[in-house]
DNA sequence: GCCGTTTTCGGCCCGACTGTTTTCAGTCG
């Protein structure tokens, strides 16, 4: 469910963008910003502070409480709304394109009147751009390549996002008065890391009250269609969402085949042809009679295909078929396999919690470990010295099994270089109980520099884990170009595990590179890489989507050992010796 | 606008990279 903490901070973003786009005075921008993303990592929710509870929130002061408390009010902020009077929102949005900041988004709604992307796009073509101050024919064609790449992500949502809505809607409609089951289907139930639609599938004997359920949502913006079967809506965000009401009966039959994929439902609808069998939305049926085999749950439909249920997240026609036919379906890692989270962040760098916060709630997650990893100091902004990280590893000593026993394992994420170095000589890496080493810069170079450097890292005997080796952001970085498949093999020789991030920003590896990178033995470690309370506790079920998807098992994920063969893992022995 | 082992004013994450410049502005992590 979407939390009031996020959409205040989506506002109070929103805000400080604006102040910069008006011509405001930055640093007042930065402090909004700041207090946004404060507040959006918060744990507690917003909605159960008083103007008090607020004001503690760290970089909220005496203007942003009060905005704060006046959203929870009135719905409103009248200071924004100012605001958005004098900035078309596609400027704003035009800022979501990569090279384009708000100087150049004013610039351009200045000078040639563009107030949105496509029209940005159409007086690129027009050559109309070009010569602006500080525009050369180089910059203008990184903004075409901004734009297309940018319009590429911005048809699917991120998971994240449509899971939150997904969520939401199924919680309402099965309230509705009448309504059997609810539940979600499609790319979603696949966890598939982009989504393009919402599917949400229900059973009641009379479908209206359901519907006008859906069509009456003050966040829908948009009737496309209604009728007795099917309603589809566009939310105000502009997520399509489709609510298809069944007969209970054909509850299993229909999940199957709104969940796909399609590729995993042709291949089982061959399978019933050569058996005499039609599988529909409506049931499995028997040719000949026409008789309904089954159709009510899912299990009873596999099992009529001669298959055992296969989980949702393995249905890409990947081979699950053929596995589930050989008795071979992987015993698939689940959330509550995880005994630990190696790639976390605290507020001595970028995070928005202290140390204790996360323990505390690392602890509440049930964990047997846990590992903090802040950034190393040459990701400059950091401000990362050795003073400040060995200061960091006393805490963390004095704090190991105070929570619930929970083990604390001192790290560091490191930053690689463009040859692949890392920020510490050997002397002062070996003080670490585990180093993470991920890219945070030189994403252009070519594939062979970049297959180097990450190989380089790999073979690094105090680096353990290679965090989000792609650095792909779903909704704004493509991935380094990288010969993977060397890398893996690097990985798999060197004992090095490669990080499958849970942000779901990233989910990085991505489920095919998984499966690729575990044809070369590699081990994986599934990684909140949180900055926040939040996080911790809200990315991981992504990543093990996501690894599920890439048909991983416990086994292969080395944060659902016990500590002692985590450790044995760590320590890498046969490169260093 | 926020904050204080720099505390009520004066700083504020700092450096690299890119493409435009001829000494720098804008963007990004």
């Amino acid at each position: 469910m979407a939390r009031l903490n996020d959409e205040v901070g989506a506002l109070l973003q929103e805000y400080a963008d604006l102040i910069l786009l008006t011509g405001g005075n930055a640093f007042r921008a930065r402090s909004y910003e700041k207090a946004a993303r404060s507040v959006g990592g918060y744990s507690e929710d917003l909605a159960h502070l008083d103007e008090e509870g607020i004001h503690k929130i760290p970089g909220v002061g005496d203007s942003t409480a009060a905005k704060i408390a006046e959203y929870l009010a009135t719905k409103h902020i009248a200071a924004l709304d100012k605001l958005r009077a004098q900035v078309p929102p596609g400027v704003r949005e035009i800022t979501s394109i990569p090279t384009v900041g708000p100087k150049t988004a004013v610039q351009l709604y200045r000078q040639l009147g563009i107030k949105s992307v496509d029209e940005l796009r159409a007086a690129i073509d027009a050559d109309k751009v070009k010569g602006l101050p500080g525009l050369g024919a180089r910059a203008v064609e990184n903004i075409r390549q901004g734009i297309d790449q940018v319009s590429r992500a911005g048809r699917r949502s991120l998971l994240s996002t449509a899971l939150d809505l997904a969520e939401e809607l199924v919680a309402a409609i099965s309230e509705v008065p009448g309504c059997t089951r609810c539940a979600y289907a499609g790319s979603l139930r696949r966890m598939r890391e982009t989504v393009g639609d919402v599917d949400i599938l229900a059973t009641a004997r009379d479908s209206a009250p359901l519907m006008a359920a859906l069509r009456d949502r003050p966040d829908v913006a948009d009737v496309i269609g209604s009728g007795p079967t099917k309603t589809s809506v566009r939310t105000a965000k502009g997520l399509q969402v489709d609510l298809r009401v069944v007969p209970t009966a054909d509850w299993g039959a229909a999940l199957m085949y709104f969940t796909g994929s399609r590729a995993h439902n042709i291949k089982l609808r061959g399978r019933a042809v050569k058996a005499g069998m039609k599988l529909s939305e409506y049931g499995l049926f028997d040719v000949e009679t026409g008789k309904k085999l089954a159709s009510r749950t899912e299990k009873e439909v596999y099992a009529a295909l001669g298959l055992p249920l296969i989980p949702p997240t393995l249905r890409e026609d990947r081979g699950e078929i053929e596995a589930a036919l050989d008795g071979e379906l992987p015993d698939l890692v689940t959330l509550k396999d995880l005994r630990g989270d190696l790639h976390t962040h605290t507020d001595l760098t970028d995070g928005l919690a202290p140390l204790e916060a996360m323990l505390e709630a690392a602890a509440g997650l049930g964990y047997a470990y846990y590992a903090v990893t802040d950034h190393a100091p040459n990701l400059a902004m950091q401000r990362m010295t050795d003073d400040k990280m060995l200061a960091q590893r006393e805490r963390a000593r004095a704090l190991d099994r105070t929570y619930h026993g929970m083990r604390v394992l001192h790290g560091t994420e490191l930053n690689i270089d463009a040859d692949g170095g890392v920020d510490w000589p050997a002397d002062f890496l070996a003080g670490f109980d585990i180093c993470v080493a991920s890219i945070h810069s030189s994403f252009n170079l070519d594939r062979g520099a970049q297959t180097r450097r990450l190989i380089r890292a790999c073979e690094n005997p105090f680096i353990n884990i290679i965090g989000h080796p792609t650095t792909r952001l779903l909704d704004r970085r493509e991935p380094i170009d990288v010969d993977l498949d060397a890398v893996f093999a690097a990985a798999g020789r060197t004992g090095t595990a490669l990080e499958l991030n849970s942000s779901p920003h990233r989910l990085d590896l991505n489920d095919e590179q998984i499966m690729a990178a575990r044809r070369h033995g590699v081990r994986f470690a599934v990684d909140s890489d949180a900055h926040s309370v939040p996080q911790l506790v809200g990315n991981q079920r992504f990543g093990v989507a996501t690894a599920q998807r890439g048909w991983l098992g416990k086994d292969d994920v080395i944060n659902t050992w016990s500590l002692t063969r985590l450790r044995r893992f760590l320590r890498k022995s046969a490169v260093r010796e």
